[in-house]
DNA sequence: GATGAATGAGTATTCATTCAT
DNA sequence: CATGAATGAATACTCATTCAT
């Protein structure tokens, strides 16, 4: 049994850390934030509720490094910092994805939304991922703008870009806005549907690219 | 001398449960459910915390009577039950008033979709408001769709009526949910803002009814 | 309506004391003293809350009130305080007598029962009866003793005025005690049976007067 | 620097508990169950409230857990389940081993009998205890006997074994009763002295086994 | 690293009692 | 006499967090 190195350890802490977090995701999304305890939690993991504490110094930290490391993973699945001029195929390809990330991490989402309709929270965490926006100078009426400030200005040129010949006064701010309204909407219709039906899924998907592309 | 008369004791009783029920609406929305004590809603209220439960068995009834009275305010808003054919002007209005109602409502919408966020929460409540549905033959795919069936009746029948020419295969039901879709986004987009820009806000709606209408 | 005279006031009064005293009773008796709430007593009756305290002071007050009248009815029943001499004839009389009451009025004696189980309340409210003995002479070695020890000196000198041959050293005190003991075990014995097999009880008094007369 | 061991830990448990158990007991048997509250016992134990909550599901469980331990040491005690036959030694020995054990643990037989008078938790605890008795063609009459139907169906074997001449119609099973009954009475009585009379105590013991032997 | 016994501040809820009407 | 709205002290129970081992 010869000690452990450095570098051992610091995989076992990883390792360990990602297992309590998973966990932890699983049950604040299934059970709500203040449902769910640190026995629950430490049970479900398999250890004890003073390790916990050895990785997490709080519930609230535990719950602040989940959300940080999702934010990290959406912003990785997207590429979203990459600066950028966005082509009619990017565009679609970026809805579409999207869509396959919402589908893939519903429990996710699911505590994402959640946690964001608690008023308190909401600034908080918001603040806390500020720093993730590359445009200092695209000015912000509030956090959520903020937080997608970087991805905001990329599609606010793209929708500039376009002409609908069909409208008088073409405000592109304001169908961008439309726009992501509907995939807001859209997110949290589908976080909620346990089994979704794949072709009826895919209908909708064209018809909201059809609509914004 | 002489005893309160039925009369008066129903009055105050009245009152109070609607005093109760405000200030509650209010914290709840503001703090969270969680957040919420007891002792902060009496105190708020101005009275003891022994009085509200002489008027709501428990803090989850209060909630509970909170939802109930706000969900039959809202059918009373739209005259939701008066089986309907529905012309292009009552369709306007109709989107008209549902962004009326949310700009007037915001705690109560906030809560709301707090409260329906919770997943095991959300069926319950859903499922309690079942009976002010009046289609019996609407089939159903899920519990939110049950709750709103009788308004989703009279708005595919709406949308089945139209024609778009500009579409090889129109699906009035795939139309009608994307709208819906858009709704629920611009909800949960404005139930957070504190401020509205008035002028911006009336411009998204005409276009969101540009849209659809 | 004319006013009702003093004395019309005075028998109201004292139906209602009785009306409330009788339903306490029985909650008190099948729920327990602390699990009968003042509300619980005051619906039972069909009365309101507060005129229960225009009769009573307390819920202490109403269980010492019960117990007093319920005292004084039994000491009524056995004409206790009447100093006396006891026949044989008299004191088979008086037993069955006992048996007779104990079965009337069980809700009664199983309160009783339980009221004097709690030893806090034990000593107070046998203290309170004590007023009723006669026999300031007489030495009692414990509250119980000194309630009965009205009944309790007639009955030693009956116990003691018999000769039982078969006993070398017959000791009548002791004979008095095992007597009373017996009635005890009997009593809560019976206090508790749903119903009783006639018969069979008719056969086990006789013996118990069989073994002691 | 090591956690503590499996086995550690169940010393520490099972210490706590029988604590805790000891200090509720003799607070319940003083105070009365009601009377006596969960920081009342903590602060007793020199424990926190919380631990208490650590060990007991609540106060009710408690409650459970004392006199389910008081009821198996009482069967320890007696040996009741060894099926048998019973001599006159036998017996004597019986009845001076429970004055014995009453003598010891009034604490505990004042609050099973406190418990036992009321209706409600009566049948329930007597039915947890039924598992005891072994004689399954014995048919009882009620719970108390079913509790007592083990060492019921040795006791009546003996009193059926015995004639006694002087009684032109003897009764076996009536005569057992009476015996019970006085044993009560007996216990009832004398779980309230403070002080026993040692000399006093033993001469009515053996005044009762020449009873009844 | 790892454990779980121990803590105690915090919270919902109950209920005898008061008092304006 | 009679009512029941109103009070608030008391109490069981929870749970994030600490710490000795």
């Amino acid at each position: 049994m010869s000690p452990r190195t450095q570098e051992q350890i610091k995989v076992i802490r990883e390792e360990k850390k990602t297992l309590i977090m998973n966990v932890a995701l699983e049950l604040f999304a299934k059970e709500g934030f203040h449902n769910t305890t640190i026995s629950h939690i430490a049970k479900h993991a398999g250890i004890s509720k003073g390790l916990m504490y050895n990785y997490f110094e709080s519930k609230e930290a535990l719950l602040s490094a989940i959300l940080k490391r999702s934010i990290i993973e959406i912003y990785k699945h997207f590429d979203i910092n990459k600066d950028g001029y966005l082509t009619e195929e990017e565009f679609e390809f970026f809805v579409r994805r999207v869509f396959q990330v919402l589908n893939e991490k519903k429990a996710f989402w699911r505590l994402l939304v959640q946690i964001l309709m608690q008023k308190e929270v909401r600034d908080e965490f918001l603040k806390s991922f500020y720093s993730y926006n590359f445009s200092p100078d695209f000015v912000a009426n509030n956090p959520e703008e903020q937080f997608f400030s970087g991805i905001m200005k990329t599609m606010t040129d793209y929708f500039a870009r376009k002409v609908k010949s069909n409208l008088s006064n073409y405000d592109p701010y304001l169908e961008l806005n439309i726009f992501i309204i509907t995939l807001k909407g859209f997110a949290i219709t589908n976080i909620y549907l346990e089994e979704v039906d794949e072709e009826y899924y895919e209908k909708t998907i064209n018809r909201i690219i059809e609509l914004y592309k």
